[in-house]
DNA sequence: CAGAAATAATTCATAAATGAAATATTAAAA
DNA sequence: TTTTAATATTTCATTTATGAATTATTTCTG
């Protein structure tokens, strides 16, 4: 029975993925407004989609490990620090967080005890930020599953196609 | 001078693009790392990145309609609508917000007099939203400075370009 | 059909993220 | 060198997002 006040977008048997909605509402707009630039759209809006789900796997793993996106993503981002310390700058470009919320974040390491926090010597206006024993420990221990959680996404491309993928992607930020 | 207790991680006349720093830290990673997968790594954090970066270039070109990237989300999604009408179940999942911001969303959009809200006679648990004329008008009325928001990333690939990252990507969903 | 399970939306307490402003220090310019 | 401007970090108030629990309704199952 078709209702008069909401019926549902698509036919269910057309949900292809989880994507497939949102795609079925851009077409919509398409029709709707001229000019629309719908391979923009399209991909901006997959990116989005696709970085959600990779945060919510990723999450699912760290969650043993009371940790989540983005404070796995800050130590990583030390541990891949070429003398092992970084400050807190670095951390916010690097791992795209607003130097405030990183002032946050390395309070709650620091009182794990997984980052050491000591001002710098060289700039004493910066503050020198490297893992403890205990924070590599960490980072190691949690490797295989969050490389498993990859995999869920990312194994379905193979090496040259990621790399494509990657190379074509990167060409945006140039 | 070599500092005795922080360096930068490369020397500046290696940063290429924004993406470059946190590239290297994946690299620097991998040695560390014996089976680090570094080309699904490389590409989730570059999916991250653009992510951020096209949200915070949208940010900028709605602060003038006093919307951000969440509510100009939810705003399309409502526009691309086959019926025009929306649940806030369905809103949840086309935006990826969880069903409990979806209510906060609304409640500001109802707010401002861009959606209505009533609830369903077909199935008295739903509600059904619907853009006001107000609410499409200023849809109509932003999209010319996001389409420039969106070319400002993503003209920089091919038509062609753009379908091939488009369809690999949308595998890894399959 | 009755009871149980599932779905939809919301409320409320809490967590996470941001912007504006403050402080300290260094680098640049006059 | 003095002053000015820029950078680095943090604090605090506010906004934004989440999870747990609640209520209402519908669907499923025996």
């Amino acid at each position: 029975m078709i209702s008069d006040d909401h019926n549902p977008g698509m036919p269910p048997d057309l949900h292809g993925d989880s994507f497939s909605e949102v795609e079925h509402r851009i077409e919509v707009t398409r029709r709707r407004l001229p000019g629309y630039p719908l391979d923009h759209v399209r991909l901006a809006r997959l990116i989005t989609h696709i970085q959600k789900l990779q945060t919510e796997l990723c999450n699912e793993v760290l969650k043993p490990f009371e940790l989540n996106f983005v404070t796995y993503t800050a130590l990583m981002m030390m541990y891949g620090s070429e003398d092992q310390t970084s400050t807190p700058s670095e951390l916010s470009s690097a791992t795209g967080e607003k130097p405030t919320n990183v002032t946050r974040i390395c309070d709650e390491l620091l009182r794990k005890g997984l980052i050491e926090r000591y001002p710098s010597t060289s700039d004493r206006r910066r503050v020198v930020l490297r893992l403890t024993a205990q924070g590599e420990r960490l980072v190691e221990q949690y490797q295989p599953k969050i490389w498993e959680a990859m995999d869920q996404l990312y194994s379905k491309l193979s090496k040259a196609e990621l790399q494509q993928v990657t190379s074509l992607l990167r060409r945006t930020l140039a």
